[in-house]
DNA sequence: CGGCGGATCTGACAAATGTCATGGTCCGCC
DNA sequence: GGCGGACCATGACATTTGTCAGATCCGCCG
């Protein structure tokens, strides 16, 4: 019986997987949450075969709970699951130590091969993410301009970002200038829109 | 038995709730699909008696789908059933005669006493979301307004907005300007993000 | 060592954006 | 008819943003 933890912050998209995975043979959901935090704690207390995490939560968001449960309980594979194919995200999951990675498109059966697939110690990357990942190049941008970038997310004016990060406004103004351009935006907010399709902000 | 057409962009969350709703007694899943277009001709051809949207939707969006299918299947019974409570929503879903209307955050067990509730003539509004809709002021925007604010939305400087809306750049400023002190916001990035969070947009 | 490349920072200048005063049109209302 | 208010539209001016050339620092490689 492979024991399951699942954290989804939708508590109605929560239920409904709860239902299609209870009827799979096999497998038991022993714990449930909407929050990231939650889902760290309840994955070292119930010590889970496999947790199935969302990237949108409160709290503490699916890659950085997946990054705890691999370092805080080690027995536990991680399965991300969501909603937004972003290349980045699909990176940043397996720094994280995911061992699965599915995108909400898939047909509803997937779900349970991919979590009997994990916990027999193996792995499963969606190939439409892992495409696009592998074909998408790194991000590009500097620390530095990723922190104005993140800044500016908001529509914060240039003075304000300024003072957040202790610079000088013709700096900021640089980073961002700078970030546009290696984006290929017409500014910094198509910017902005851009790194965060790309999951990288 | 009630007769039920599902719309739900992410596949993996429609096969969740098909199982979900499956294993509820008097009901049974007619037609599913992940577009808001499939889902008017959908409803047309099988005249379910009910048909859950999601408002994320390709194709249509779930609130044009609602309008579309009130008019060309008056039988069937539209609920709203969304991730974002974004109070706009709530007013536009019920001017497209929605009669049903169900934020992801609810207990599973409410979808389908909602679904009964409305087959059988009545309605209902999540609590939470119906608070937030009627707290709210109205949209403040006129309607250049919004068409300067949506043509501004993807980052497009003001040239191009200018061209596509055949007004002189004066005159969008002079909208975006407008739209922003109304919203309070500091530039029209953040006047577009807040219109957007209160799904005016 | 010396030179190269990349990241970090800055100010000056050019371009885009935000603000304001103004005028026109339409519509409801006294 | 005349008045007031809301919306639409514009250009001139002030402010913010984008671009550029350059300075400094640091790691790396010949």
């Amino acid at each position: 019986m492979i024991r399951l933890l699942l954290a989804e912050d939708h508590h109605l998209v929560r239920g409904a997987f709860v239902a299609l995975l209870g009827a799979e043979p096999g497998i038991e959901v022993v714990g449930e949450t909407g929050r990231g935090d939650e889902a760290v704690r309840l994955a070292r207390e119930l010590r889970p075969d496999v947790a199935i995490l969302d990237i949108d939560m409160p709290g503490l968001d699916g890659l950085e709970a997946a990054e705890r449960i691999s370092r805080e309980a080690p027995g536990c594979r991680v399965v991300i699951v969501t909603g937004h194919g972003r290349p980045g995200y699909l990176r940043r999951a397996m720094a994280a130590g995911a061992r699965g990675f599915v995108g909400k498109d898939n047909p509803a059966s997937v779900l349970a091969t991919v979590i009997r697939q994990v916990h027999d110690g193996g792995r499963y990357i969606d190939p439409d993410l892992a495409a696009d990942a592998l074909t998408m190049r790194e991000c590009p941008l500097t620390p530095r301009e990723l922190d104005t970038l993140r800044a500016a997310a908001g529509g914060a004016p240039v003075s304000r970002i300024a003072r957040e990060l202790h610079l000088s406004e013709g700096t900021v103004r640089n980073y961002l200038s700078s970030a546009v351009t290696k984006l290929e935006a017409e500014n910094r907010h198509a910017a902005v829109r851009r790194a965060r399709d790309m999951g990288w902000l």
